[in-house]
DNA sequence: ATAAACTTCGAAAACGTTTGCGCGACAATT
DNA sequence: AATTGTCGCGCAAACGTTTTCGAAGTTTAT
């Protein structure tokens, strides 16, 4: 029935507490003939160590912390998917939290999993979180953290990140070359790394071209999606409508696409539009969509598995290291060139 | 920096280690002015609690498992996200678990969660789980189960789903009602709950309307995408093609569509396409989707507050209760009449 | 034959908490 | 002045493990 323990299973062998446990570890102390005894005892009684109670020893609990800004997210969903599956290869348990977005969350989740909670933490920022002590407070006791895509350049630890720079460079190259001149771009936040890789990436495109360097389009998105799509189409309402819409996540890009549909603005006709995207309906939209497809599950496996390198080891302080994995621009027809 | 125990504040506080515990749980034994100077001196160190040294006194670990077929998937992320709201407002953390279709591993992963690591689990079951030993095991062992949307009759529990029956029924019917003659349903599962109320609905409507009940076309696609395709792609080509298609879930719609897109057929003209779905870009797609929504975050957050509520009680065992939420028929462009 | 070495096991401490109980010190009641 | 009561605190056990060390008993070597 319930809750079986090494001092059940002594009692009924009649053996003390310390062999019982020594037999199931397959210590040399023990007898082939009583470790037999106590295999079969402790399989047919059910018992399954209490996990606590090693982890109150050992200092280690098997367990990691994941901490997404965001859970109805392709790109943070997949990544969860590949730590997750690198995790039970390993017998690892992932404790799931969602920072909403808010820095409070954030710092007060940080704070709960000090004290061996976890072993370590696998984790990208929310758009508001602009310095750092949480976290290297959470590092200084011990709790060594790995961060994806939306990193904290400031602290010295394993980074895994796509090329933005590239990638945003390369879209709006393709943009241009598709024939658009005047292409705004729509941000989520100026404190997050990737979207400012991202704006670099789109400006050094738009100087390679003269085009209307002296202002660029850069539009601020950091409200709901009513928020959203009213700022978007505030701007395609606007006396010079931009030609073309460089979003920096995709949520971004669909408000954009709602947008378009409220206004009867055809897509890609009047507006070409290209996205960071893990969308797995990309292809299927109206018109399909040309995205940025990161490689979300590969970078939560890597994250997982340099997290796991370094938690073998007896003091894990992890090294500072950027790991940049390659995006992959899908043309599709929402960046179609005109006839 | 790190670690700091109660013991250590002790001795810097020149008092025992009960008379900090206990302060800092505010009890009446202490004064308040002891009582203030080790909030202060805990604050100051930085003292957070071994979250498994109280587990191990009082077999609760603030934790609960939530363990899912596929997190790839729009209805078991919003699901999942619903029970994270509302464990984060009750301070319990969340164990997420990919059972990957696999009833082994459910097993495997139920099996690591006796003796004390959660307090209770929600789940959906695999499409393979055919016997629930494993999961009567433990609730024997005093883990409590809420399952959602895919669950186990046989187990005496809370349950959370939607009226499948009926919204098949009138999906079916709103697909007859829309001119088609010939519906061919896409399953996922002969074990599944869900699958089986579902295909049940839709059999009762063609009862309803006597349409070709002799031999009904349920097409069973339980392979990867590639192969699911390959079966859909099969039938579209029989001699007599179905007029519409009923997917059970959300994944056979879309590989319905890739699968109309490689044969030219058009959607909704030659072949109407309705779903069980939460994606989020159903409105978007070409042609829109037409979707039978659940209300997927909801039924994640239902489960969580059934299940906390019985996990305040001292000895937890959960009455059997089906709660039954309504999901949406949503009508878009995929199953347009024809004209 | 005795000493040395090996084999097999048990006692006990430790991990960091919580909590029932007891013990002084002092105040209040007879 | 003796009794009772209250307040503030510390002792120690307990939760379920793992692991060090020592104690027997047994085998091998001298």
């Amino acid at each position: 029935m319930s809750k079986v323990s090494l001092r059940d299973l002594a009692k009924v062998l009649d053996v003390s507490i310390s062999t019982v446990s020594k037999a199931l570890r397959n210590s040399y102390e023990i007898s082939a003939e009583t470790r037999d005894r106590v295999m079969e005892a402790a399989r047919e009684m059910g018992y399954h160590p209490n996990p606590y109670a090693g982890s109150l020893r050992h200092h280690k609990s098997k367990t990691i912390a994941l901490l997404v800004p965001e859970l109805t997210n392709n790109f943070f969903i997949q990544a969860i998917s590949g730590a997750e599956s690198v995790a039970q290869e390993r017998d690892y348990h992932i404790l799931v939290y969602n920072t909403h977005e808010q820095y409070k969350k954030e710092e007060s989740i940080i704070g709960h999993l000090g004290n061996g909670r976890v072993d370590g933490v696998i984790m990208s920022l929310t758009s508001e979180t602009g310095h750092y002590e949480h976290l290297n407070d959470l590092i200084q006791s011990g709790v060594p953290i790995v961060f994806f895509d939306r990193i904290a350049h400031e602290i010295e630890t394993a980074k895994i990140t796509t090329d933005d720079f590239a990638s945003s460079f390369n879209g709006t190259e393709h943009l241009i070359r598709q024939g658009c001149r005047d292409i705004a771009f729509l941000s989520l936040s100026d404190s997050l790394s990737i979207d400012n890789k991202r704006k670099q990436g789109y400006l050094e495109a738009l100087n390679k071209y003269d085009l209307n360097i002296s202002s660029p389009r850069i539009i601020r998105c950091e409200g709901d999606e009513t928020q959203n799509i009213a700022t978007i189409i505030e701007m395609l309402e606007s006396e010079k409508r931009p030609d073309a819409i460089f979003a920096s996540v995709e949520k971004l890009a669909l408000s954009t696409y709602n947008a378009a549909r409220e206004l009867g603005i055809e897509i890609p006709d009047q507006l070409k539009v290209i996205c960071f995207s893990n969308l797995r309906t990309a292809a299927l939209l109206n018109p399909s969509l040309t995205t940025i497809t990161q490689p979300a599950f590969q970078m939560g496996a890597q994250a997982a598995t340099v997290l796991f390198k370094y938690l073998e080891k007896k003091r894990p302080v992890i090294q500072n290291e950027n790991i940049i994995l390659k995006s992959e621009l899908i043309p599709r027809a929402s960046t179609r060139r005109n006839v």
